[in-house]
DNA sequence: GTTCCTGCAAAAGCTTTGCAGAAGA
DNA sequence: TCTTCTGCAAAGCTTTTGCAGGAAC
């Protein structure tokens, strides 16, 4: 099934959240780039197609979709919060002269720790912090 | 050398970084107690032998802590940064229930992803999120 | 004596909340 | 019609900043 309208409101719709014009084009956003966005980024992008959509709107919708399972947030710095449509398991690298976040893929199952064994573990996160090759070779 | 207040006297020295009685008392704090407090948790905590320390030299501190290596911020939560003294690698398990953060240890030349072959990788972080043992066994 | 650290208060940023009106089913 | 979502403004939190007085050497 192709990335259309209906696709995204038979999401929600399985997921038992209401239907709202917003909601599905934040949600369509997101599924259509693997940019990790901030709320901030989410907002002024989407804004270009609908001009009055609010800060308080897209919070109130991204934490309803993290409630959901459809996003997963990213928190490799304290002071932004970055969201991903993608939910499968992989690395993130931030640079740290540009600010690119660059996915990576990881075998999650090697990760066994001894300390962990009674422990339940719901979720797994995996983050490096570096220059990225496009710095590096631009030597900025 | 055991923990007194010579052996962080001489860390901060050959760091370059200017002595203080509340530098001192933080860099100890930070060293003594693995409990990765925050901010707030290291205020609360040290006020109690110098009432009159305040939270703008808590943060200044701790950056200038981190500039220098001496700290590791954790931001497993985007609403608050925790940090640790210990400086080797491991990874970080928080339990969803009590909030407890426990260490675990890791092989992080394991991680040698094929797409991030010409990067530079200054850094690297694991954590996972779950329910620990004690929260488990009590069922909470 | 000079440097720069500390502590207070205020500012800054990001995120959440309250509430009236609007949209969705 | 009834529920609940949206958007505005205000509040909440954590972290940063400016500045005068004080500590360190």
């Amino acid at each position: 099934m192709e990335n259309t309208i209906e696709r995204f409101s038979d999401i929600l719709d399985k997921k038992g959240i209401k239907l709202s014009h917003q909601r599905i084009k934040i949600l369509e956003y997101l599924a259509n780039h693997s940019c990790h966005p901030t709320a901030e980024n989410v907002l002024s992008e989407i804004k270009k197609e609908l001009p009055t959509l609010s800060k308080s709107t897209v919070y109130k919708t991204l934490n309803t979709f993290i409630e959901a399972n459809l996003l997963r947030e990213i928190t490799i710095e304290d002071n932004e919060i970055r969201y991903e449509y993608n939910i499968a398991d992989h690395g993130h690298f931030k640079c740290e002269k540009c600010g690119k976040i660059y996915d990576f893929n990881i075998d999650f199952d090697i990760f066994q720790p001894k300390e962990l064994r009674s422990f339940k573990i719901n979720d797994k996160n995996v983050y490096f912090k570096g220059i990225c090759k496009s710095c590096l070779a631009n030597n900025i």
